[in-house]
DNA sequence: GGTGAGCCTAATAGCGCTACGATTTGCCTG
DNA sequence: CAGGCAAATCGTAGCGCTATTAGGCTCACC
């Protein structure tokens, strides 16, 4: 019969391990799963205990393993939040506000960005679950098969953001692009321009611009006012909004809505550069009320969604999710039309 | 004696827990460890096994649990990136770059933003050492006592960016702020302008903005031209820009340098306003080259940092750790100066 | 001073996976 | 065809924590 003998590689190993919950229970005399207790329910322990306890995790500088605590609770207090773009603005600040308040509950975000690809954002999903998040977040409504399968499965709160109009997996937060369209094409038929035309970045991959898109030049059919559609293959930017103006004005137009604010900004900048007046010569619409569509010169016309109306939206969706059981529901976050000058 | 009884509640709630290894190993009637093995390290299994072991995967729509495989493993394939700000374009595009990058890697990314507080820094250090991070990211080299003892005493690699001049943590990437404004205010002096501004927002906390400040105003300080220093408390934005410009007007000068470009396109649309010829009766120079600065009406002198840069050189410091074992280094990846029309 | 009610604290049994050494298998050589 | 070596596979022992139950203590009241 041979001695069991330890290999002493592991125990190595742990020597350069943090504090763990133990050492901090031997400090404060007490068993850890008082310890626990304490950290996750401070009132659920006497005050005497509570000041030992967190004595001891003060002068150990005990920092909790979440990784334990999530296997051992079956769940983490993570969000996995799944945008199309980082670099977009609407995505950013959203991620920006959510985050804030996230944080304040104790949820700590994990970040992807799927480049407007379907794959990539399965990819992305295969990856949150592995984390047995608090709740995962997506862009849209559009998913592979396989997205939903993994999602529906998980049995976590999914909510969808950005978009309205389909069935949401389970929670969905937006506003209808296809009315933001709309309201824009009204104020052109209102302002009576004789012709108008929507100017758009990436209209494949991005459906919500798509949908703007559909519903402007839909609304302007209706008016009997058809307009034309130019598109970009690159994503959004002010350059592009001056390209696509440039290529535009073979056959120019009295009023351009353009996809986001930053390509009316481009548009702007390459009426100045052209000496058209604005709205005088060309009317010109965005969307999104960027930090800097009211300080153009003249003011830019365009749409406010709101996206801190959406993050808050979408926050109270996940939080609520532990006393809500089961309701899978849209909630419409509107949006603002901002009248300036532009158009 | 008692016969033992299981507490059922725990088996209840496990029954809707995912498909585990075990149950693919019995799938593919392997051992759990073969097929931990194969999700590790496909090459160390024969074609044979480890395609009976994929199918069963497939077959199974079997999620890995990252957080025992982190709590086995002693360490995760989370990096944890904190920022100041989420809506500042030069984070969210570094951001953007490194979730790209490291997503490549197979990490993910856990973002936390500060709001440009130290304290808040520290409250989000201490919550991503809970995950074993495989690297922790911070922006900028001022931190406190304390988020540097928790971030030496986790011996998890760290990577400040954004900032050089300090001493590092660990590893350090980014240029001199003092250098760009510097080779602004050489700029001014070349083109002779005769008398100078900084305007900046948020200098207190923004402590790159404010070294650009100080590079400036010694620069033009060098040059027997002093400037002048205008800032506003609010985080920057188009209109802080142009109120600023607003605010400076009872004393004008010939020349004024932003703290960023945002603030500068706020200064322009301002001076167009107002009827200023730019750069005739005011020149104007940004930082950060964003999207716009190109296409302004003047294109805009700026400097450009390159996030992307930084954020290659970040993702290569956090895997190239594998390696190399301890070196405390900084890396400059410089900036660029951009010549255009506005100064 | 006894006693029940409540409130705290402690003990137990894993969570699903990985690292490591042990064992088996496959293959080639003499 | 046995022996031996390398490669492939397996078994074991936790990782650090939480949920739940059981137990112990205090206190008020009779």
């Amino acid at each position: 019969m041979t001695e069991p003998t330890v290999p002493p590689s592991r125990r190595m190993r742990r020597n350069l391990q943090r504090v763990t919950m133990t050492d901090v229970a031997a400090a404060a005399d007490v068993s850890p799963s008082t310890v626990s207790l304490f950290l996750r329910r401070p009132g659920a322990v006497s005050d005497r205990i509570g000041a030992r306890v967190s004595a001891a995790i003060e002068e150990l500088g005990y920092v909790p393993n979440a990784m334990a605590g999530g296997l051992a609770a079956a769940g983490s207090r993570v969000v996995s939040v799944i945008v199309p773009s980082l670099r977009n603005a609407f995505f950013s600040e959203t991620l920006s506000a959510l985050e804030g308040l996230l944080a304040h509950a104790g949820l700590q975000v994990l970040v992807g960005h799927t480049e407007y690809s379907l794959a990539q954002e399965e990819a992305l999903v295969r990856a949150a679950l592995s984390w047995a998040p608090a709740a995962v977040v997506l862009t849209g409504q559009r998913h592979t098969d396989t997205t939903r399968a993994l999602l529906r499965k998980a049995a976590t709160p999914v909510v969808e953001m950005w978009e309205l109009g389909g069935v949401p997996i389970d929670q969905a937060v937006g506003f209808s692009h296809a009315a933001v369209g709309h309201r824009i094409a009204q104020r052109f038929v209102e302002r009576g321009y004789a012709s108008a035309a929507f100017l758009g970045a990436r209209l494949a991959d991005d459906s919500r611009a798509g949908q703007r898109a559909a519903g402007f030049l839909a609304g302007m059919e209706a008016a009997a006012r058809p307009a034309r559609l130019l598109e970009d293959p690159d994503p959004a930017s002010t350059g592009v909004g001056a390209r696509l103006l440039a290529r535009m004005l073979d056959a120019p137009v009295r009023a351009v809505a353009c996809s986001n604010d930053t390509l009316a900004l481009g548009v702007l900048f390459e009426a100045q550069r052209r000496g058209l007046a604005v709205p005088g010569d060309l009317a010109v619409a965005g969307f999104g009320d960027l930090d800097f569509a009211a300080q153009t010169v003249p003011p830019l016309t365009t749409i406010r969604p709101s996206a801190d109306r959406i993050a808050a939206q979408v926050a109270a969706c996940i939080l609520a999710r532990n006393t809500d059981p089961e309701a899978s529901t849209s909630h419409d976050t509107g949006f603002t039309f901002m009248a300036r000058e532009s158009a």
